[in-house]
RNA sequence: GCGAUCGUAGCUCAGUUGGUUAGAGCGCCGGUUUGUGGUACCGGAGGUCGGGGGUUCGAGACCCCUCGAUCGCCCCA
């Protein structure tokens, strides 16, 4: 590489091969899942004013507080590159009149951005996958959106993450939890960690989280969030985890677990990879693949009258990491090489090629083309060896010309095509070229006999395509 | 923002206590062999050793700074 070649924006990606067919996996079935739980999908701008995250995420969070690409553009104006989802969508539900669509189910998906140290599973730029159901208070929404959840890590191949879930209460629950939890820790504040300290100011609730082992003495005696809960709060908990219940979604209540935004309301959940598992290693201490809750709260902090919604995002190069190897990698078989020994027959092989990657009417209706190949460069003796290493499905070779006959036309084939769609897709391609003629010797020719014998017999011209 | 490890050809790496024109395998290009074929052999291209500064007669190796990667902390998806 020069040294003047610009290099890439730290924390960022070029994602190739098989990494970038686990991601289009991700997000293939994430379309496919989202339709069958009629998610509509929307499309979101990247970039916000940065009042929009600010005031819905909470200016005392790490994100708002220092994690936002922030920039005043030409007007004057400060905008942010979108640090998540769901505070765009809240905006685009208040400023496009959505309310009439209410309960309103939408799914996206895209990158979002981050100035954060990069580590596995960690980026500047990442991308997610979202699902919210805005203007839905009952708690069979969050059933819905978390059975939608736990089916799409389940069509991935990802069965070794398991929902970790708990409720904040509502608004007054949590805040007197909250307050609880200060006083308690405000008490031992000296024998906390340094950021327990730092957190019992700006985000107490985190310090259940606390994996310091100073603060591990504390964390078992500190008032319980079931404690402060509403019988309002309680019973809709209760609803969601009967709900999940009957729709067969394991989870765990997770007593501990708070999200870091201001906007969550009840219920919050992350799916987490059971302790030890294959997923457990291959994310490291990135631990939650999917994310999110309810937040009743939002729409209001943006000037919006009360909304309830709920909705997750999920990391789709952390979902990438956990897909098996091989799932996505289905749509990568070469159907068919062609090869092409003698460069004066280059124009045959190029129109055989477009015949066969044309979608066409076969015996079970339209289908889509074959993926072929053309090897016409390098070294002539190696072009078929060259083939070979792509591993096709069958291998073509061209060294005369299809099109005139009065030339000798040699198409040799091999592969294991024969009685499939890609062997009577070929001879019918051929036989119009040859009137027909081909088809005595089709057989023969699917077999790896020379194609030469079988249309040198035919004298009659035909028509180019 | 903090800590640790690392940074040599396109890729994976080697490079002995600092000492002459920096190496291998794979890949790529060409040739020979084979001749219905993923073989073997020969040859070739490709590196200002992440960047900058310093120590030294001499630095890919040592020191400082910087950029980046990886792994933790924090936070999060």
């Amino acid at each position: 590489m020069s040294k003047n070649t610009p290099k890439a924006i730290r924390g960022t990606q070029d994602i190739f091969g098989a990494e970038a067919e686990a991601f289009a996996f991700v997000v293939e079935t994430f379309e496919r899942v989202r339709r069958l739980y009629r998610f509509r999908r929307i499309e979101m701008p990247v970039f916000e004013k940065t009042e929009v995250f600010a005031r819905s995420i909470g200016e005392t969070t790490d994100i708002v507080s220092k994690e936002m690409y922030s920039f005043e553009d030409r007007g004057g104006d400060s905008l942010t590159l979108r640090p998540e989802f769901t505070a765009g969508i809240a905006r685009a539900y208040l400023t496009n009149g959505w309310q009439q669509h209410a309960p309103l189910k939408v799914a996206t998906h895209g990158p979002l951005f981050r100035y954060e140290r990069p580590q596995k599973g960690r980026y500047r730029q990442f991308h997610q996958i979202d699902a919210e159901i805005i203007g839905a208070a009952e708690p069979q929404a969050d059933v819905e959106l978390l059975a939608m959840a736990d089916q799409l890590l389940k069509e991935l191949g990802i069965n070794d993450v398991t929902l970790h879930l708990n409720t904040l209460g509502d608004g007054e629950s949590r805040e007197a939890w909250r307050g609880a939890l200060i006083e308690y820790f405000r008490a031992v504040k000296g024998q906390l960690s340094e950021d327990s300290q730092e957190r019992l100011e700006k985000n107490p609730l985190r310090i259940l989280d606390s994996k310091d082992r100073r603060d591990k003495p504390f964390l078992a005696d500190a008032p319980k969030i079931d404690d402060f809960l509403s019988d309002e709060a309680r019973a809709f908990f209760q609803a969601v985890t009967d709900g999940l219940d009957a729709a067969g979604v394991k989870w765990v209540r997770a007593e501990s677990l708070v999200r870091g935004l201001d906007y969550y309301r009840h219920t919050a959940f992350e799916f987490i990879p059971d302790e030890g598992s294959a997923s457990a290693d291959a994310l490291g201490s990135q631990s939650t693949v999917l994310g999110g809750g309810r937040y009743d709260g939002l729409m209001e902090s943006l000037g919006g009258t009360p909304t309830p919604a709920v909705g997750w995002a999920a990391g789709i190069e952390r979902l990438a990491m956990l897909v098996g190897v091989g799932a996505g990698q289905l749509d990568e078989r070469l159907d068919c090489a062609i090869v092409v020994e003698d460069d004066e027959v280059i124009g045959s092989a190029v129109w055989l090629a477009r015949k066969l990657r044309e979608k066409f009417e076969g015996e079970y209706g339209m289908r889509h083309g074959f993926s072929v190949e053309i090897v016409s460069s390098g070294s002539r003796r190696k072009r078929f060896d060259k083939a070979t290493k792509l591993e096709p499905g069958c291998i073509l070779v061209i060294d005369g010309i299809i099109d005139s006959d009065a030339a000798v036309a040699n198409l040799r084939f091999k592969g294991e095509a024969q009685g499939g769609p890609f062997g009577s897709r070929l001879i019918s391609i051929l036989a119009q070229r040859y009137d027909g003629k081909i088809l005595e010797r089709a057989n023969d020719f699917l077999q790896g006999a020379p194609l030469a014998l079988a249309i040198q017999s035919s004298r009659q011209t035909s028509p180019r395509t």
